[in-house]
DNA sequence: ATGGCTGCAAATAGTTTGCAGATCA
DNA sequence: TGATCTGCAAACTATTTGCAGCCAT
């Protein structure tokens, strides 16, 4: 926990950025929420009820900052806003299913992909950096109360 | 092409929807562009030439009709708009890869994932209805010019 | 003729940006 | 001290909605 907050702020401060409270306050509420997939909104939420002043503005920024700096993954999952999960945290090979009906977000890990990935550099000579893999459909929970 | 305009427009019979010039238009520029992922901005843009006043809002209604009766799908390559793909013309297992220098979108296709369907769905005991798999990196022109 | 459809303009939602002042290094 | 960072408000972009009139059926 702590260790790790501080081993983002080692990033930063190798990146000439500051290490402001507010920074601290968003890193901290990341790691507080670490299986969720906060959006800006919610986290921002979240970050208030301990500074109150903590603007909008610079949740966007610093989400925007963290993502750039490969602390966080941006994710977009199609309810119109951007989410982030810390990508220390996750394996290479995980993905999300997305409940169409709840909106519940339920990971898992996989490593077929890689051989699909080899597959179509050799074909298409496309180089992949990353991907995303989402399946959408019913959860247990909402399969059971229908 | 005249004949799935025409099974288009059938389907909209079916469902109690009336066959405009402009619905007309748009399924006849999507058809015309149907290896291109238009977004609503650029559809409004080729349709305007044919009829100066057809407006934004009527294009994203009609996208959002047509994807509704599964004539169209509706993609997120995350450039922050929706973007739009003729159903019947790609199998269900058909993918993208997107370059992140260009932008330029190839598509692929691949049973693999089937497999890792059944498996999920066994393991999580979540329906799975759809999925997106999208591949992020370099395209082979990008790649040389680099 | 009538209910769905259209164009327009205004509203909305998520995000970005300009700026003056505060603050970390 | 000085550049970076912050909060606020305004700007922006993609999309949606309300409404008065139009037009397929």
């Amino acid at each position: 926990m702590q260790n790790k907050l501080n081993s983002y702020c080692k990033k930063l401060q190798a990146n000439a950025y500051k290490i402001t409270p507010q920074r601290q306050l968003i890193l901290k509420a990341l790691l507080d929420h670490a299986d969720e997939h906060l959006c800006a909104e919610e986290l921002h939420l979240i970050v208030k009820k301990e500074d109150p002043e903590i603007g909008l503005a610079t949740v966007y920024r610093t989400l925007e900052l963290l993502a750039g700096l490969g602390i966080l993954n941006k994710l977009d999952f199609g309810n119109g806003c951007a989410r982030y999960e810390l990508a220390e945290q996750q394996s290479h090979n995980h993905h999300h299913l997305i409940c169409v009906n709840c909106g519940r977000v339920i990971e898992f890990n996989d490593d077929l992909l890689e051989s699909l990935e080899t597959w179509i550099e050799k074909k298409t000579e496309f180089r992949i950096v990353d991907h995303q893999l989402i399946f959408y459909g019913y959860c247990k929970e909402c399969r059971h109360n229908q």
